[in-house]
DNA sequence: CTAATCCCGACTATTTTTGTAGGCAATTGA
DNA sequence: TCAATTGCCTACAAAAATAGTCGGGATTAG
């Protein structure tokens, strides 16, 4: 019932390009640099965050990465679910229930995930990005990237 | 983020156990045999969930476990907090963070694991092991035990 | 004393997560 | 058109976590 990497380096990169979206898109290395993820790492997650429609990406010379949306209209719960598998803890084969629709069981870890996401997406990234600014956190599992690396710009 | 089987078993036993509580103590091969579980593996579990109260045990001749409250005073949230190590996705390192009463990242985590204990310990073993006797579902992911194999009793 | 039973620690196997490597595809600009 | 840059994709390898096994010790009823 933890959080992994991956969904902790998804937010960290949307932080960073949160952080400087006028500045046209940043590059894998660029991003990968700031938010101290390995590279060819972050790749495969910056995949499953376009695949889900948060960032988009320009191949070839001058290419990059950058926010599908605003960073107001972009949410945790959002990142969460596109860069991890899924935030349910429990993938119950609704199928395979007979009843599913009136079991105690079922229900109860749907209201989980519920709950989980309700709270994760009632914050936006710019929200989390104003914060990070103020409070370059870096210790422990928090999943703030050292925010010295980052220059200031555009929430 | 998801529950794994030591959580899933955990429940299941003690399914197994409200279901029967006054036929004294079951022995660990009886509980296991019930819930399909390995045997030894489950050992291990019982043990975290002697050690956070909410089994007890006898040796001996005629030991076994039975439940340490009634069934509804036992709450989900409890066996999954005692069975997994933690159910918090982020084990942010507080100390490390200059001002973590006022991060909001911090804050977002404690939330999740806060709503997410809130709906678990909103349901009592009572509650679930009545329903598990109406609804024998064993598909997918699904907590339940194989109920087929677990004799009605008291609840 | 002996059999049943829980207790405990060490070990192994399996699965998941994390990370690496390398080649292909697209774009830009000379 | 060509070369450099950059994202895209698949396969592989390493590390960590989870799942499960084993064997011996401690306790208790009869």
């Amino acid at each position: 019932m933890r959080l992994t990497n991956k969904g902790k380096y998804g937010i960290n990169a949307l932080l960073v390009l949160a952080s400087s979206q006028e500045d046209g898109p940043l590059t894998l290395k660029t991003i990968a640099g700031k938010a101290g993820i390995p590279e060819h790492y972050l790749e495969q997650i910056m995949g499953r965050l376009r695949q889900c429609g948060l960032v988009a990406s320009t191949r070839g010379v001058q290419g990059g990465y950058r926010l599908a949306r605003e960073s107001e209209k972009i949410f945790i719960g959002e990142i969460v679910e596109a860069a991890e598998d899924s935030v349910q803890p429990v993938k119950c084969a609704a199928h395979q229930c007979e009843r599913s629709d009136s079991c105690l069981n079922h229900d109860l870890w749907s209201r989980v995930t519920e709950s989980m996401l309700k709270t994760l997406n009632g914050m936006s990234l710019a929200a989390l990005c104003r914060d990070a600014f103020d409070h370059p956190c870096r210790g422990g599992d928090c999943s703030y990237p050292a925010w010295e690396n980052i220059e200031s710009g555009g929430v």
